[in-house]
DNA sequence: GGCGTGACTTGAA
DNA sequence: ATTCAAGCCACGC
């Protein structure tokens, strides 16, 4: 494999987020080097189930999950995250900034 | 092989 | 301040 695909560069960041960290999908599409491509780092994430990527540690710029309804269709992913330290209210992390984690420490090294 | 859709983001009206 | 539209890449029909 020669050239990897966009996924496999958004696995490779997702699944390097530190524990009771987030990141959202821009973040990581602009770690990449496409910051518009947020919308392919969510689609890739459709697909994470079947890798070992912490996606329920992703969500979009604000800190909500709007990717658990694509988990198991419970609060899972909410539980996750409330088990990892962080404080979930009506599907929105709080102090979301105060929880972010950087992409570009993976990339980098 | 073309068109539409999707876990998003940002800029402009 | 809020709403609309466009862009990005991969996958399914």
């Amino acid at each position: 494999m020669k050239h990897k695909s966009f996924y496999d560069k958004v696995y490779a960041i997702a699944r390097q987020i530190p524990y009771g960290k987030v990141t959202s999908y821009g973040a990581i599409a602009k770690a990449i080097g496409s910051p518009k491509s947020a919308r392919v780092v969510g689609y890739a994430m459709n697909n994470s189930s079947e890798k070992d990527v912490p996606a329920h540690r992703v969500v979009n710029r604000i800190g909500m999950l709007t990717g658990k309804h694509h988990f198991n269709g419970s609060n899972l992913m909410q539980q996750l995250l409330e088990s990892e330290g962080l404080k979930v209210v009506n599907h929105q992390i709080q102090d979301f900034e105060q929880h972010f984690w950087d992409p570009q420490e993976a990339i980098k090294t």
